[in-house]
DNA sequence: TGACGCCATTGAAACGATTCAATGAGTAAG
DNA sequence: CTTACTCATTGAATCGTTTCAATGGCGTCA
């Protein structure tokens, strides 16, 4: 079917071990040899088995990324940081959608095995930190990407989601804003509760400001459109004169909520700050200020220290923590 | 540092051949042996060697997806359904994303001959058409998503934009409207010319019907906005009072315009309907009336006409071609 | 008892590349 | 003219599997 190094090297006269050097080691054979045998390649079409390469190898090339959704802009861009720094190093990335579903993270992650990947970069779902310390053992180094490592014996790239959650609170008080709400939930959830903390102690050192929590089901834009409809209800000497809404859907929600009902202006009655920052926030329809994440840097990163680790498996566990950035638009 | 099949048959006192055949043939095996052998494997964390066994077996399981925009939910759902298709038949789908440039639409094509996968799925961005019946002469078969073949040398799943526009307008029509907008662009995008030209059939024995195209640049939210404002500034006897978008990312900003000066009510004033239904459109201000891509069993299907490709790869090319489906909501 | 077949198991070849010691031709030095 | 050395090239071993013909033990039947 395929043209394989053997032909390639009957076809040019010469034997499998020139034709591998020519491939490898350019320097090492004679120029017109050289010549005859890429004239070689070229006639026949061959492409180099990378399969058989590996398995004399002994180390692959390619580099898994194994994210929750996919279709969330966080993660592509965190995609494209890790594609740009692999294109750099040579190496190649494949991704995998669990779909927020740990079945598909565990058969992934045995896929992965099998193909002998130089290393796996996860946004992990289930509770999988024991099984990429057994793929340590065997040789697959990996790399958490938006969540620090539990036990510490892995690396890990994060954003400082305290320290953003702060930054966020400290930037509506400084607007003049005295009460505040936080929407947002589960509150188990580590980043929404880190956001919040992060809130919290904004507020140190500002005795006059209040802060109340209004809690969703879950950080889509449907539940953020419910507690602003209900925000909407409440008595305008009651109700907070700014909301932190714990990413950029909820904030939305909340948006098209005000304007539904047109009796709350943004930001003139209450102002707006969302999280993440995404492509979608700069375009709502009063432009969102937002906590961005440096998603593309994130990703970038996670590949270095995943590739270095490959290099060198006797490393100890990075953990780099990004500090986030507020965005400032109309909504505040 | 991982164990081979030589070390389980020396730990389980066999020969290399009889675990081979305990992983594939049990059925050949002694029971006894079976045991002694699944032991050894579980006792020295053994994991077979994907890399080897391809080599030697000369075709792989993994199956490629490349798409244009991973962060579009339409392409995320085709991944599902061919994710969920391949499960069924034991197979893995890896996934690249080509963010629109040809070059690295190339680099993963490259990538993929070279690991030698069992087929690839893609939805082209450059002109690849020319490289993808090489890859066949090579033995791995591709099927295109989204987009029909020019040659028609390839097999193709794509929807009917063309019906599309037209049951879109159609049902317009049927509810009354008159004067119709189509808001999209650049008008030679094949998708977009093909729901455009729908749109104009539909309008076929309604002489008392017109439609007017509002051109946009690009299909993105901040065009259907600024189209948006263009038509809210319009004489209310002259502007439309139907509008179709050419997707619902342009619907969803005609929306934020009309909601943003308040003076154009949906449906009341303007009805609206964009195209792919995406998630966020059932929860958009005004739930959006939409046309429906099949997406996600576009890419089931698309996964099996390439696995039938990859057994038999004698067949002759198949386009499948699937009907959208109107689903209607408040906005119109 | 000898011939036959059955079954589990073995050992070696094969997949397609890389690597490395060995070969051999050619050149420079003594 | 021999020795030493360089440089291009070769051939065989190797990676970890799968496959398949060959082996050998065992029971059955005439």
């Amino acid at each position: 079917m395929s043209a394989s190094i053997k032909d390639v090297a009957a076809q040019a006269g010469v034997s499998v071990g020139t034709v591998s050097n020519v491939l490898n080691h350019p320097d090492r054979v004679s120029p017109e040899t050289v010549d005859r045998v890429r004239g070689a390649i070229k006639d026949l079409g061959f492409v180099r088995n990378d399969v058989a390469r590996h398995l004399r190898a002994g180390e692959s090339r390619t580099i898994a990324l194994l994210v929750m959704d996919a279709a969330n802009p966080f993660f592509t861009d965190l995609a494209k940081g890790a594609e740009d720094e692999a294109t750099n190093l040579g190496l190649s990335v494949v991704m995998g959608n669990t779909a927020e579903t740990s079945e598909r993270e565990n058969s992934y992650l045995d896929l992965f095995e099998e193909q002998r990947v130089r290393g796996v970069l996860i946004s992990p779902y289930g509770d999988v930190e024991e099984r990429l310390l057994q793929l340590k053992q065997f040789g697959i180094p990996s790399v958490l990407v938006d969540r620090a490592s539990s036990s510490g014996k892995l690396s890990s790239v994060s954003v400082d989601d305290v320290a953003g959650g702060k930054t966020a609170v400290t930037h509506l008080i400084e607007s003049g804003r005295t009460t505040i709400g936080f929407v947002g939930g589960g509150l188990d959830v580590p980043q929404v509760r880190d956001r919040l903390q992060g809130a919290r102690e904004a507020l140190k050192g500002h005795p006059a400001v209040s802060l109340e929590v209004f809690e969703t089901a879950a950080t889509t834009v449907l539940e953020g459109r419910r507690v602003g409809e209900q925000i909407s209800q409440m008595n305008p000497n009651e109700r907070p004169d700014a909301l932190f809404a714990a990413n950029d859907l909820v904030a939305i929600g909340l948006l098209q909520a005000f304007m539904a009902t047109a009796a709350i202006r943004v930001p003139d009655d209450i102002a707006l700050i969302g999280y993440d920052d995404i492509d979608f926030s700069p375009s709502a329809i009063v432009p969102l200020t937002s906590i961005r994440q440096p998603s593309r840097l994130m990703g970038q990163t996670a590949l270095e220290i995943l590739n270095s680790e490959a290099q060198d498996s006797t490393q100890p566990p990075q953990e780099v923590v990004f500090q986030p950035e507020l965005v400032v638009r109309a909504s505040t």
